[in-house]
DNA sequence: ACGGTTCCTTACAAAAGCTGTAAGTGGTTT
DNA sequence: AAACCACTTACAGCTTTTGTAAGGAACCGT
């Protein structure tokens, strides 16, 4: 657990960033190589992203974009310029919160602060997709339109799709994390609780988005992607 | 539900908040005097509150950081002053955006808009007291260090004394919260999920944090006010 | 179109967790 | 010392959750 994760191509002023963010007392560590850096950062589980939108190659706002949707972690953007189309283009994105650089030490250490302890009280349990939340403690699910609180088997099952999503979920990891390493001879159990998940969801809502898949497994189908 | 409540001792820049927020769909009101404003927010309930820091009388950064330790809604700091300073300050008390006047009206509806969908996803249901926090839907708590998923009962017991903070919950109000407005002719049962309550406390280190006062109820005892 | 496979749904009973009752202990007040 | 109030533990009924069983529907290849 890295803590707080660098994303900043400039190499002198990564480093400073780390500097600072060490002396303020947070445990901090850079991004090298901004190739796959998607897959880089989510496997990091950080507790905050320091993220520059203005990397070489494709767009910071678009990694931004993707980030907050399958996690629950701040982002604190970077920008060189500060204006204000920047700045709703940041916010729009999902960011949590936004700094010019060059900034103060103290300030930089205040913002990460305030998003650090924020997390950690409570979206550390949060998975996000799209516009949904489930809290992996309780198996609260909050949607645009409501909420729902899950039995344990349903829980778990939602939990490996948002985890997933979107990719398919296999048959076999499903029974792997709900009931074990087990074979999965009994196909039935699957399919009753994936009945009785789908029907809490539709009671708020949410109908058609597990999907199955034929012989293979299920997905987590949202419109807003 | 008034949505947005705005604290603003300027009529004129008060009346231009308010339209700048309704006219991007927001249901904006606003206080017009400032004795007893903390009693005036909590009671409103609102989903955001807009506060000027530069109120007449007492400072409001004062007022910021005591609805703070007892609300869940997020708190948008306006100020005149450009500082780094007072923007420390601002987020040190537990703001959670803040914005110099005057300000464009498209970043204020956006800065509201993002405090608000964050809160009406997640924070609706969280009830906070000091270092403690609350899910109301699903009596989760959690402290500075674990949490716990409570019963029922516990947990609507535990939401009485954390709504009532610093307050003494007298045992009347809380056999009407808890067991429908009944006579509590049954004493016991109020002591038996108390000491339930206080062994799940315990649990995760909270131990000495309710407090009976003879002959009239329970209190919450939190050493960080 | 037919048969086999895969998936969906409902009903039922065992298991687990939660709640109130009961009863006994310990501390406080007068 | 007696009365009162608070605390704790054990137990049994109730509710919720979970897996089993079985019948029906949809899909796919031949």
């Amino acid at each position: 657990m890295p803590g707080i994760v660098i994303v900043e191509d400039d190499i002198y002023l990564r480093e400073e960033l780390i500097h600072t963010l060490k002396k303020a007392g947070y445990d901090a560590a850079a991004l090298t190589t901004f190739d796959r850096a998607e897959e880089q950062i989510v496997s990091l589980r950080p507790e905050l992203v320091l993220l520059d939108v203005n990397l070489p190659g494709k767009s910071g706002y678009e990694l931004c974009r993707r980030l907050k949707m399958k996690s629950a972690f701040p982002i604190l953007i970077l920008t060189a310029r500060d204006t204000l189309s920047d700045e709703l283009t940041a916010l729009g994105l999902g960011a949590d919160d936004f700094l010019t650089k060059p900034c103060h030490p103290d300030r930089l250490a205040a913002r990460a602060g305030r998003l650090l302890q924020t997390y950690n009280r409570q979206f550390r349990a949060l998975l996000r997709v799209g516009a949904l939340s489930l809290d992996t403690d309780t198996y609260k699910l909050v949607s645009e339109d409501g909420f729902l609180i899950l039995a344990e088997t349903e829980g778990k099952i939602m939990r490996l799709l948002m985890e997933q999503y979107p990719h398919i979920v296999d048959k076999g990891e499903l029974f792997a994390a709900v009931w074990g390493t087990e074979e999965f001879v009994d196909e039935n159990i699957l399919q009753v609780n994936m009945s009785r998940l789908r029907k809490s969801l539709a009671e708020i809502g949410l109908k058609e988005i597990v999907r199955n898949i034929r012989g293979k497994g299920y997905v987590l189908e949202v419109d807003g992607l």
